[in-house]
DNA sequence: AATGAATGAGGATTCATTCAT
DNA sequence: AATGAATGAATCCTCATTCAT
C-alpha cells in the first residue's frame, strides 16, 4: 500500500503527464485548466494543491518531460574506442529517436496546427526546389553523385533552424562543409 | 487625397502590419483583440469591418504576409550558366536572408517565448555537445579539419527539423553526406 | 418625375414596409439596424435621416402600420338599417380580415417564435380539453346541442386575454353569455 | 444544515424564480444576462455552472415555470356529478387564477412593454366599439337585455387569438353562439 | 440623398483561480 | 486529499449610432 508521500507523487506524475498530452493535441494556450484535469480524471480545483497556477504547471511539464537532461546524457557518453563517423551516426540517430519518443513535447513548441501546417508547407516547398536544383546539377555531371534529397533537407533546415533560434548559419562555411571545393 | 477605396486598402494593410507584429510578439493567442486593435490605433469593432473573425485575421495573416510566394521565386529563378557551389551558396544566402528580413513571422511560429527559451536551449546544448566531440575527432586526426562547428549546428538541424515537420531524416545518410568515407 | 419631396416620402414608405417585415420574421430586438437597413437595399446610416433611432423606427411602425384607425373606420360606419346579428357577424368578419391581411404586425406583438410556440401549445391545449368536457355534457343531454369547439375557443380566449391585457373578465358572466340559465 | 445537493437544487430554483422574474419584466430579449445574475445575486459566470446558455435558461424556465402541467390537471379533474354550467364557471375561475398566478409567465410571452401597450389599446378600443354597437342594439329593443361588456371583449378575444395563434375562428358560428336567432 | 468608415458601449461566454466543505 | 460552488476579469464579437465625404 502506498504511503501519504508516495500517492502524492503519483498523483503529481499523473498530472504531468495528462499535462503534456493535453498541451500537445491543444497547444497550451488552447487548453484550459478544465480541459487538463478532465484529462487526469480529476477537478479543477486538485490542480491547484499540485501547482501554483497553469503557468507553473506549463513551466514544470517543460522542465521535468523536458529530455534536456536526457539529451545531455546521450551526448556526453564515453566513445572514445569507436570511430568517428559511427560514433557520429549513433549518436544523431539517438537523438533521432529522443525526439520521436518526445514526439508529444516537440508540438508543444508550436503553437497551433495552424502553425504547424504553415510550417510544412514552406519546409516542403523549399527542400523540393532546393533538391531539383541539385539533381539537376548531378545530372549535368558537375556536381559527384549524392544522396541529393538529404542534401537538400539538410541545407534547408540549417539555415531555417539558425533564423528560428535567432543565430544565424554561415552560409558559406554551410556549402563548404558539403560540398568542399 | 486619398479616395474611399484607397484609404480603405491602406488600413486593411495597415491591420495587417499591425497583427503580425503582435502576433509575433504575444503569440496568436497570446494577442487579444483589443491588442491588436490597439496596436493599430483603432477600436476593436473596426477590425470586423475589415475581417470576419480573429482566425480570419490569423490567416490572412499568414496567407498575405507569409513568404512561401517570395521564396518560390527566389527558388526557381533561372541560373543555368553559373557553377552549382556558388548558386547554392547564393540560394542560401538569400533564403536566409528572407528569414531575416520576415522574422516577425517566423516568430509566429514559435507559440510563445516559453517555448521559444527552451527550443534556444535544447539547440544550443545540443550543437556545443556535438561540436566538441567532431572538435575533439578532428584533433585526433581521425576526422579531416574542418569547420566543426558550423557541421554540429547543420547535423543537429537537420535531425530536429525532421522531427518538428514530421518527417524525419535518414540518419546514416545525412551523415555520409558531411563526412563521406 | 417624382419631386424631392416626393422621393423623400417613398423611401420613407419603403423604410416603413421593410421594418415592418423584418421586425414580424425577427423580432423587434432581434433585428438588427442593419437587417433593417439590407431589407430595404440601403445602408444603415440612411435609417437615420429619415427615424432618430431604432425606437423611433419601431414606434412609427407599430404608430403608422398599425390598424387601430382602420379598425376604428370599420367599427363606426353607420350601419343603423341593418340586423344586429348580421352587422356583427359582419364586423367580426371584417375584424377578422383586418387582423389577417397584418399578421406580420401580429408577430411583432410576440417576441419570438419561442413564446409564440408556447403560446399555442397552451391555447391548444387548454381548447381541447375544455371542448370535449362541453361535447361530453351535450351527449349527455346536460346541454343543448351547439358548436362546442368554437364555445371552448371561445371562452379560452376571453379569458386568457382578459389575464394577458391585465383586465381580467367576468368569469361568471362570461358563463352566463353563452349558457344561458 | 444543507447538504451541497440540496444547496445546488435551492440555487437552481433560485436562479430560474429570478429569471423568471426578470424575463417578465425585460422580456427575454431586453434582459441581460448580468440582469439575470443581478437579480439572483450571484455573478454572470455561475449562471453559466447551471444552465448552458441564456437560451438553454430561457427553455428551462418556459418548461419548469410554465403552467401547461397544472393547467392540465385543472382541467381534467373528475367533475361528473356536478352541473355542466357550476363546473364550466368553476373551470374556467381556475384558470383565469391560474393565469392571474403566473401573471410573470403570461407577461414573457409578450416582447416588450411596448408591444404590450399598443396590445392594451387596439384591445381596449376595439371592445370598447363593439360594446357600444351592442349597447345600442339593446337599447333599441333588438337584442334581448345582457352584459353587452363582457359581449364584446368575448367576441374580440376569441376573434383576435384566433389569428395570434394561427388558426382563425369560424365568425359565423361565434356570433351563432352568443345570439342564436 | 446616401455611403461607409469608425466608435464605444454592451452582450454572451470562458476561464484561471479561490475557498468552504 | 479532493470537490465543486463561486468569482471577476478578460475574451471575442455585435450593434446602435455618428460623421466626413
Amino acid at each position: 500500500m502506498a504511503t501519504r508521500r508516495e500517492q502524492a507523487e503519483w498523483r503529481r506524475e499523473q498530472l504531468l503527464d495528462a499535462a503534456l498530452r493535453v498541451f500537445a493535441a491543444k497547444g497550451v494556450d488552447g487548453a484550459s485548466v478544465k480541459d487538463l484535469a478532465d484529462a487526469a480524471g480529476v477537478t479543477a480545483g486538485l490542480l491547484y494543491r499540485y501547482f501554483d497556477s497553469k503557468e507553473a504547471l506549463v513551466e514544470t511539464v517543460l522542465r521535468e518531460r523536458g529530455f534536456l537532461s536526457q539529451l545531455r546524457e546521450l551526448l556526453t557518453a564515453d566513445r572514445s574506442g569507436l570511430p568517428a563517423r559511427e560514433v557520429l551516426a549513433e549518436l544523431l540517430a539517438a537523438f533521432d529517436g529522443l525526439l520521436a519518443g518526445n514526439a508529444e513535447l516537440v508540438a508543444v513548441f508550436f503553437s497551433a496546427t495552424r502553425a504547424r501546417a504553415a510550417l510544412a508547407e514552406l519546409t516542403g516547398e523549399g527542400q523540393r526546389l532546393i533538391g531539383a536544383f541539385l539533381a539537376d546539377r548531378v545530372a549535368a555531371g558537375e556536381l559527384p553523385p549524392h544522396d541529393t534529397g538529404t542534401a537538400a533537407r539538410t541545407l534547408f533546415a540549417a539555415v531555417a533552424v539558425g533564423r528560428a533560434t535567432g543565430s544565424p548559419i554561415d552560409v558559406p562555411a554551410l556549402v563548404g562543409l558539403i560540398y568542399p571545393t
